[in-house]
DNA sequence: CACAACTTGATTGCGCACAACCTAATGGGT
DNA sequence: ACCCATTAGGTTGTGCGCAATCAAGTTGTG
């Protein structure tokens, strides 16, 4: 019976949460064959994602685009500057903030990934509009418990204006 | 190029992508809120979740249900244990498999858990409708990417039998 | 019985996530 | 100038998630 109302507690919401849960570690691990090749995990793909869209970027507005604090992102950028994909350096006029931005073989990769996203949303199994309802859906779910910014930011980070001049 | 519907490739499917990723993590976010009054993650309640229902459950079954495996739930039943909600012993049948079982103080865990799931669902800002709507999304992309067993078996651990989903 | 193939869990190692704590730099107020 | 709250990153510790490897037990075949 579909009641709205919570009758037996560990039902519907248990499907849902679980569902979440379930999907966005498949999702992961799609990904991690795909981005094998790049020598990227998933994460360090997303902070690729922004750069690639933003250049040098403070560390504080990856963690705001991506939801991320500096004890993941820290860790994770040392990774991607020890493999050469990122530099790091401080600011001048404030000595606090750390820029980070792809290195030239960071940018290169950029067009070894285009290839990614046509596939995985294939192995989805879902038409654009089914797609664009699951968007639209979790988007909802994450402004809600977010409380703070809604994921505007992180989204237009993923999706760039098709291409930019710089270094 | 592709003309379809992506064309520019880092653009929806990043979206869709990072929506579940974001998702996901804000939903374990408010797990970690609503169990910390029961000394509980999230993924140590969705095991709870299954040995509520299911009794004294292998391990194998364990990870059929969670799509986990043995790497993480051997440490998580092992912190459960020595929290004392969960025991485990071997099967006299079969001396490899080790079955997991709340233990009283675990069992009695589940009356106060019940009242989290109502207060989850609402957090999520969904109705009844919506919520079944994303899930069967969700199912769709996941046993797309599952390639193997469907997640009915999980599901089936969060719920006693429901209630077909309207597509 | 002996022996090879398979199954079940456990262990190890690495990379996230996140809380808690720390340092350094900044800016405001006096 | 001096304090002091604020801010940006970094570090530490715990707990997943998963690949790779291992040991112990089981089963099938001769």
């Amino acid at each position: 019976m579909p009641d709205d109302q919570p009758r037996d507690p560990l039902s519907l919401d248990a499907q849902l949460c679980f569902a979440v849960y379930a999907a966005s570690r498949a999702i992961t691990g799609l990904y991690r064959d795909l981005l094998a090749d790049l020598g990227l995990t998933y994460p360090q793909y997303l902070v690729m994602l922004v750069l690639w869209e933003r250049g040098p970027v403070p560390v504080k507005e990856l963690g705001a685009a991506l939801r991320l604090d500096s004890g993941t992102l820290s860790p994770l950028l040392r990774r991607l500057e020890a493999a050469g994909l990122v530099s790091r350096e401080r600011s001048g006029s404030d000595e606090r903030v750390v820029r980070a931005a792809p290195t030239g073989q960071g940018a290169a990769l950029r067009e070894r990934a285009e290839t990614i996203p046509g596939r995985v949303l294939q192995a989805t199994g879902l038409d654009g509009q089914e797609a664009r309802t699951l968007h639209a859906l979790l988007d909802r779910v994450t402004s809600s418990l977010g409380a703070d910014a809604p994921p505007q930011d992180a989204v237009s980070a993923c999706q760039p204006p098709p291409q930019e001049d710089r270094a």
